[in-house]
DNA sequence: GAGTGGTCTAGACCACACT
DNA sequence: GTGTGGTCTAGACCACTCC
């Protein structure tokens, strides 16, 4: 029995956890994409030869992981990653009248170069592989709030290199997206704090030297691998994180 | 049937979740000391009524809230918070080799005055109610790393008021604990950048307007009741806090 | 009404900790 | 060996979504 978990993980596991590793690899090898609905749990149960309350486990799992979302009624969907606002998190970058205000972006400059070999590593591409990088501007309520610096590898998202500047819009990840076909399952983030360059500052509509929050985030794709390196730079008095202990 | 839940929460929700909202309450009001073994999963199913796969559900909500572990073949404990070294995640404090260091905690000062307003209505406690407040400098490797002002009730931590400013000890809040009866189950954190003033600066051992990380912290005791309020201050350049996003 | 996930039960056997 | 939590099954009924 369990004929089809026959490729799957190590089989001294329980079996709800091969099952959650079989269902993560389908997902990761875009097999079900992004947004869309899996199997019903019966389905899978009967595929799988694993009783309705061990596929439930298995599902649980990822669901705790992020990977899949559950909807009553309508089904179980591979979860399409929203970071449309993720680093506005960090900042308090509410207008005057304290209403959320929809953050733009603006390229500044984009150019073809070798990757950095801090950033290849973090890439995992080889020093000296071509890279495309982007100087971006957010601007809330057309006031400066983050400058970032993007590096992504330039094959991959050769689209991206053509492409007219005014034409990338203000959400880049739904860009890459159409554009690439590379989807961003999820990132790591690395908060430090420095203080402003020359020019950094004068983007910003800060005085040079003053103190700046740097997040470093390197974001993933849904096959596990490092896509994108950026570094956003924001003034720090406008930085405000908040925190669960427990 | 369900005898034992009658007294719990609104009887729409599921069982598990009346259940667990039970033992929860029986946790928060000390039923159930820190540290303790709560009854096996059996003893709950027959005493509430309920099947043992529903216990189980219950229990798993109180663990991922983390007010519960489990430990195969001893039993399932009420957690005990370690916060020992929970301020030091955000701040590279290793020595000049790398290797991890133990905090040194030392009371600089100890007064008894009103709290301050904000400060109160952290702890849901009335203006101008009586407070000890503790300024407190945490070493590590003799060096300054942290500068700490503390606010608590002055009548349920009234031991500490007393106690010989050495006996304080590294850790303040097994000294809850001990002389106070007071355990920290969760706390809430703000983290945000500011310039040290000059006293912050002189004793931090840093430049005066130099960037400073300010924590305000809120410690919660097992009843859900605020029980210490705290900022803290560190030199902003050993700052690093990292983040996973999905 | 059909199909989906959500809750609940009753019982079996396994893995681990203590003694 | 005894008692604990960990895994798994088979089946029932409920709640919600969509046609």
């Amino acid at each position: 029995m369990h004929a089809s978990l026959s490729v799957a993980s190590d089989p001294r596991l329980p079996i709800y956890r091969q099952l959650s590793d079989l269902l993560r690899s389908r997902i990761e090898q875009g097999h079900w994409a992004p947004g869309s609905r899996i199997p019903p749990e019966s389905e899978l149960a009967e595929q799988t030869g694993a009783a309705l309350g061990t596929v439930r486990r298995a599902i649980e799992v990822l669901v705790d992981d992020g990977l899949l979302t559950r909807q009553q009624g309508r089904g179980t969907f591979v979860r399409k990653a929203d970071f449309s606002n993720s680093l506005f998190r960090f900042f308090r970058m509410t207008g005057e009248d304290g209403a959320l205000l929809m953050p733009q972006g603006r390229i500044l400059a984009r150019r073809l170069a070798p990757l950095p070999a801090a950033v290849a590593e973090r890439l995992s591409l080889r020093p000296g592989a071509e890279g495309l990088c982007l100087d971006r501007l957010r601007l809330v309520g057309d006031k400066p709030a983050l400058l970032e610096c993007i590096w992504l590898e330039a094959g991959r998202f050769a689209a991206l290199a053509e492409l007219p500047l005014e034409d990338f819009g203000d959400l880049l990840y739904p860009l890459y997206e159409r554009a690439c076909g590379a989807v961003v399952a999820r990132a790591t983030e690395l908060l430090t704090v420095g203080s402003a360059g020359a020019v950094t500052a004068e983007r910003l509509g800060i005085a040079p030297g003053a103190a700046v929050v740097v997040v470093d985030r390197l974001a993933y794709g849904y096959d596990g691998r490092p896509m994108e390196w950026r570094r956003s730079w924001g003034a720090a008095d406008k930085f405000a994180y908040s925190i669960e202990i427990r």
